[in-house]
DNA sequence: TCCAAATCGGTAGCATTACTACATCAATGA
DNA sequence: TCATTGATGTAGTAATGCTACCGATTTGGA
């Protein structure tokens, strides 16, 4: 669950309600204004927090730091991430540079997050089961779809015909047709969308086995699957702010093919290989159309 | 062209080259075990290099750090992004722990890259051209063609017909309709793509603006566009790892299909709203298919 | 080839900063 | 009310980072 560089700033928010009282001063000083901690020498800090140095020292080693001088780089680690974390609301009066900073952090932010929460155990198993498929089909809607083309697209990889039917009766139809060996894939952020959910169980009805993709655990789709694929997001209730789940769902279908062809080994790679290049000239060929 | 938060070791990498002699062997050191570095103390440091402290100082000022504290947190803060960009190569011998962390790190040092490079003024123009357009048509093959129909996907956003033939000859008769007032955003990360290359020109030539986001500035793509949008990515020799430019093509679709969306203001925003709010009520909705 | 100039690198001392031991104060329960 | 425990600050100490200065090395010109 834990990566090495866990974010202190989430440790700090986690741990804040059973510090002791001055140290949840330096806390709210920290969280407040991190930028300006960073800079902050262990004296500046104390005063500003209205503490004794002592004080902020005990408070770095109650937040799992070795120290001062570790507890700022660690602020500095995390910032690199978090740094509009707390403040990423897109609004009417940013200029395009605002815009750009703000999705980009934002974006970086998510994936990082993803990357902190994903449970490796949960994708081995995905590997284990995608690696010994006949067959895969990839179920999503909307932009869940168009992750579900992207891992279509990745079937030279996986090795075995993939699919994406994006048509809802389409997908209806597929999941009919699906049987042991098979392999469905189902994508859903929101874990709820009715359709998938209706085709993802008729495919396990009919033998299939089911990896689910979606944004929490204990949803609908979970419900349905062999094995859920928890891909956690910020929260995001800003109307501008962008579907950022879709990065996330992207870099684990490229963790799940990349697994799985490293799995098949051998002459497999000379293929893909032979591949790569043939694309090349497909590219640059001067074919009129 | 920079962004604030410029990463402190590709500066080092920049600069090493004209660094002082001694300087150099702390560059080496730093780039050799950044990890360590970062926790090492001025002396540690020295020795480590074989040099004085002093020259360690004088080190930290020649690469733009305002002493030695200010080096350490600068470096900690890149070092969140670019820790593995070293040995980002996936290999056979990797367990999927590794996989996982590899294919995070390299996506996640690869959008901060894109961030960093990307160009604001051309951006803006962008927007400005996609804001008064009439119509709009998305041209990408392969994972380009997978970021064309995300963009496509967003016109609720763009507030005019958004369109993303992947086919090429239907890519090619859309091309030919197009006419003044009508824009096409072309994506080609590599810039050479024949057909994506052909269908802009005739766009153009019937009095459609282009637009161009592709990898490399210079390709012939951008010579067939009004405006480029470089995204640069690291270079990917490895055949194992997966696309990366689509994410920072994904990203940067967002940003301007947000862009334009904010131009556009006012009730254009309570629509989007209400559509979110009704797709959300499709999506749970009982209906049989 | 030699000398002058300039740059580079190191020594030593200084100032700052982080840390620790101890004392005081406040809070809590008997 | 007093004793006990835990929290907080004071003062002193060790370390770390920084600067002034001096010697060494290199470079360019006669």
């Amino acid at each position: 669950m834990n990566a090495p560089g866990d974010n202190l700033l989430e440790q700090i928010v986690r741990l804040k309600s059973e510090l002791r009282k001055s140290d949840q001063r330096v806390a709210e000083v920290v969280l407040a204004r991190p930028q300006e901690a960073v800079d902050m020498t262990l004296a500046t800090l104390a005063t500003a927090a209205g503490v004794s140095e002592p004080t902020v020292i005990r408070f770095c080693t109650a937040v799992g730091c070795d120290g001062y001088r570790d507890f700022r780089t660690k602020l500095a680690r995390s910032l690199a991430f978090a740094r509009s974390t707390s403040h990423t609301a897109i609004s009417a009066g940013d200029d395009l540079g605002k815009i750009v900073t703000k999705i980009f952090d934002y974006n970086l932010s998510n994936l990082h997050w993803a990357q902190t929460h994903l449970d490796s155990r949960q994708v081995a198993a995905a590997v284990d089961v995608l690696a010994g498929a006949r067959r895969i089909e990839f179920f999503g809607f909307g932009a869940s779809g168009i992750v579900a083309l992207d891992a279509q697209q990745k079937f030279p990889l996986f090795g075995v015909p993939c699919g994406a039917p994006l048509d809802p009766h389409q997908m209806f139809m597929t999941a009919e047709m699906l049987g042991t060996g098979d392999v469905v894939v189902a994508i859903s952020n929101t874990g709820h969308t009715v359709q998938i959910l209706q085709a993802t169980e008729v495919a396990r009805n009919r033998g299939a086995r089911t990896i689910g993709i979606t944004g929490a655990a204990g949803t609908e789709l979970t419900k349905h699957c062999d094995i859920a694929l928890i891909v956690e997001t910020l929260e995001n209730t800003d109307i501008y702010t962008p579907t950022v789940s879709r990065l996330s769902h992207l870099v684990l279908i490229d963790i799940l093919s990349t697994a799985v062809s490293l799995r098949r080994g051998g002459p497999h790679h000379d293929r893909l290989a032979e591949m790569k290049q043939g694309l090349a000239r497909l590219r640059t060929s001067d074919t009129q159309i």
